[in-house]
DNA sequence: GCCAACGTTGGC
DNA sequence: GCCAACGTTGGC
């Protein structure tokens, strides 16, 4: 089993949405190493679910997934924002998954508070530079973060 | 709203 | 294959 973060705009998708609908298709990925993460998910991994661009980022709640990588249908949707006239439906570029609720936490657990602790001085998410929507946790990330609830 | 840090595009 | 220009992400 594995462990990934994934990040959501509350304002596009919150995890109040995701207790709400229990299931979501995480369509729309539309980078190649954020996409190679979610090929590579297994159903069971776990997921921090992460609010992006809000006033107060960080990780609001705990999701796994429920169906491994499957060709994203809005790349073949000439209507959607992620419209992609280059991807051929015999040869899917992009990929999604299915992501399930698991639980809301007590609380955010703000990225300032990840960025302060030396334990994850390694972390993905908190590197230099990052914009991944998807990227790998490890085991020990997985369980400091959680331990900060 | 600003801007740093990326990824992508396209001319050459 | 290089790289400048451009677009996007996302924290602040």
């Amino acid at each position: 089993m594995r462990y990934w973060l994934m990040k959501s705009e509350p304002d596009e998708f919150s995890i109040d949405m995701l207790a709400k609908k229990k299931v979501e298709a995480w369509n729309g990925v539309r980078n190649y190493q954020a996409r190679n993460f979610m090929r590579d998910m297994k159903v069971g991994d776990g997921v921090l679910f992460y609010h992006s661009s809000c006033d107060v980022p960080g990780v609001v709640g705990i999701a796994e997934i429920s169906a491994e990588a499957y060709p994203d249908p809005t790349q073949f949707d000439a209507r959607s924002d992620y419209y992609d006239a280059a991807s051929k439906r015999e040869e899917p570029r992009w990929s999604m998954v299915d992501v399930t609720f698991k639980r809301k936490l007590a609380r955010t657990i703000p990225l300032t508070e990840l960025k302060d602790r030396d334990e994850l001085a390694d972390f993905v998410l908190t590197r230099r530079g990052n914009r991944l929507s998807v990227l790998p946790v490890t085991k020990r990330e997985w369980d400091f973060i959680l331990g900060l609830e």
